[in-house]
DNA sequence: TTGTTACTTAACTATATGCTTAACCAACAA
DNA sequence: TTGTTGGTTAAGCATATAGTTAAGTAACAA
């Protein structure tokens, strides 16, 4: 639980980059190799490769090879923990205004915002 | 369409800190000041802030100043907005999947998986 | 066996990020 | 009016990130 590098940080590190969520969106749509993966991009093929590499060391996508073709998919799973983890806050933060409301209806005194 | 930094970009940007999901963490139980949440953190008060403007510019949070005190919340449809895009992702491949799996239901040949 | 395709590795560079310290300012408290 | 609290601004620094080019390798095709 305390190790260096959170598997949050690689990920949403990861989805922060346009050319990788593009990759993502692509991958979305199903398995590519590493050419097809690099070819609606203006950049060498080493870049796009070092994208790939933040994509799979974060757990968002995995590949393997084959003959000479690297193959690559989307890891839903780990997308899910992502999602889980924003849903989770988010959800705090709606729960917390009903109980919010509940109280400003229940009473009629002014409530304490902060504890 | 073509601006140049994306909303998604400054989102996951921002949520790839951990000490930036900690403070969305807090957040989410409720509004805090910037040395209410600067307190856990063993980082100079300029560094939260910075923190804190990261997550601003990003729309996970707003502020507003009252006296000398800045009181931050979060904003949960900007949380929402990062949620759905990897929802709609992992759906997609999910469906993607469905729509094979009925695919190799119906026929008995092999399946092309790439168009 | 010669060339081409599909990557891979390495070395380098420019900019961005996450911090720091020092100095400042404005609100409130004594 | 003097000090303290709560934050802000500015400058600087070390590391990380996103890209580059150049050179290599291994698979398959002719």
């Amino acid at each position: 639980m305390l190790n260096q590098q959170s598997n949050l940080d690689l990920m949403f590190q990861a989805l922060a980059d346009p050319t990788r969520r593009a990759m993502i969106d692509r991958l979305s749509r199903g398995p590519a190799s590493v050419s097809e993966l690099a070819k609606p991009f203006a950049m060498s093929l080493p870049a796009v490769v070092q994208h790939l590499q933040a994509l799979e060391h974060s757990g968002l996508v995995t590949s393997q090879k084959v003959g000479r073709v690297r193959t690559v998919q989307i890891q839903p799973d780990t997308l899910s923990l992502a999602e889980q983890w924003i849903n989770d806050r988010r959800t705090a933060w709606s729960r917390r205004l009903d109980r919010l409301g509940d109280f400003l209806a229940e009473t009629a005194d002014e409530p304490e915002i902060e504890t």
